[in-house]
DNA sequence: TGACACCAATCTGTGCAGGCATAAAAATAA
DNA sequence: TTATTTTTATGCCTGCACAGATTGGTGTCA
């Protein structure tokens, strides 16, 4: 993934600062760093420019590159997400995106009823039935990847450029689901109903039944994977204190 | 606010590609910039570093700095909600960051009635009862500031950092709604009265409660301000076309 | 003696200038 | 059409000067 220099340290450090190998709070010289990772200067520069505004550190002068602490990171950010996923902060990280979606979720459907373009519409409906098709068949491989282009196009469909930015994260979160093995042998009869009456509902242009369906479709959701994070710790960040 | 030559270059930019002063498609070269700008190609290059985790340029050897389009955007990094804020996307930037506090503050209430440690339901209750005296008074300066801090303080108290992470451009949608006189002469009674009934279910953990009031908060805050967009165009991004 | 203000040394990121290597588009040849 | 060469802009490296922040010392005054 990493093809350029550039990438690689920023790939290198992110993930370390993430973790925890390199403590929040640290110094880091840009000097040392040339050596330890043999780049030049530039390379540097620019990975700590870009580290810099993930907010996992702030290089000044004469002090060189601090280690931020976590309530600084940037949760948006895409490295940072990725990240954490990959690190023992996989449940809470888990966690916040999955509230996130409960909540983003019906409103996007919600909306998609209400403005979605016609291909789209046509598009939610083709992925519902094949959903239904691959799912009662019990193929649970491509049920995975028709359920995460689902959630994506309602989240696309509902015209808000910050619903539809979700959709790589959230189709993380259903990826990771399969994997830890959180799903049924096959989907459940119910799952299958709500996304068709979801992208009935879009289709139809009947906003409070796609909220309603997806509504359901989520409180499921959240069943079935709260037990997860029940012990990770919460992050208390307040804005006013952060500064 | 931009004291290093480096955050100039950002600056000037990224305004200019997000105002479409710089079209989407337009080729830059470095050589160019560092002769326009006179800066050197260590700012330059870092700039442009920057400008490219915020999804506004694509450098590629032997072709140059590639202004991309906004579906490329990243929705969620601070500088292009400043920029988009300051241009004629303003309406479009409200749209979005409304639709999703509508359906990430309810959650955040539920959460925070549920998990918020008792410094912040102690301060929430102080700033409700603040809201409520100087809102009855009638001085909108000091209850904007007072608002904010009360949205800012439940979605820190959900411990979810995604949602913390949303109280500053929050905060800046409503400053902007009382610059623009959208905020009537002194705050509903109704408003008073939601807000504090969040702040107690909040203090005595009943998060049903919580969603509910603050539903009511959300859905007042959406008739009062969605006419500001009505007009405005929706992207739909389609994330498997985006690449 | 001790507290405090001021100044100089020092350290590290910031910015500048120029060089070579390399990849990818474009032009040319097969 | 396909293969090869040429072109050219970014990627990467290095040496140098500067700016700003920390540190320690110096001197003054109480």
């Amino acid at each position: 993934m990493a093809t350029s220099l550039h990438a690689h340290v920023v790939e290198h450090l992110g993930s370390r600062i993430v973790s925890g190998q390199i403590p929040r709070g640290s110094i880091i010289l840009a000097a040392d760093l040339e050596q330890k990772l043999q780049v030049s200067r530039s390379v540097i520069r620019e990975a700590v420019r870009v580290l810099a505004q993930c907010g996992l550190v702030n290089s000044t002068k004469r002090v060189g590159i601090r280690v931020l602490s976590a309530e600084h990171w940037n949760p948006y950010d895409d490295h940072v997400i990725r990240w954490r996923l990959a690190s023992d902060q996989k449940g809470a990280q888990l966690r916040s995106l999955t509230e996130l979606r409960i909540s983003v979720e019906p409103m996007a459907a919600e909306l998609a009823a209400e403005v979605a373009p016609e291909d789209m519409r046509k598009e939610l409906m083709l992925i519902s039935a094949q959903m239904n098709h691959y799912g009662r068949q019990g193929d649970l491989r491509r049920f995975l990847e028709l359920d995460i282009r689902f959630h994506a196009l309602v989240l696309a469909a509902s015209g808000n450029e910050m619903f539809a930015n979700l959709s790589t994260p959230i189709g993380a979160i259903l990826r990771g689901r399969t994997e830890l093995g959180l799903m049924p042998e096959r989907p459940h009869e119910e799952a299958l109903l709500w996304h068709q009456s979801v992208a009935d509902a879009i289709s139809n242009s009947d906003p409070a039944a796609a909220r309603r369906n997806m509504e359901s479709i989520m409180r499921r959701t959240h069943n079935e994977i709260s037990s997860l994070w029940e012990n990770e710790p919460r992050l208390f960040v307040d804005p006013a204190k952060t500064s």
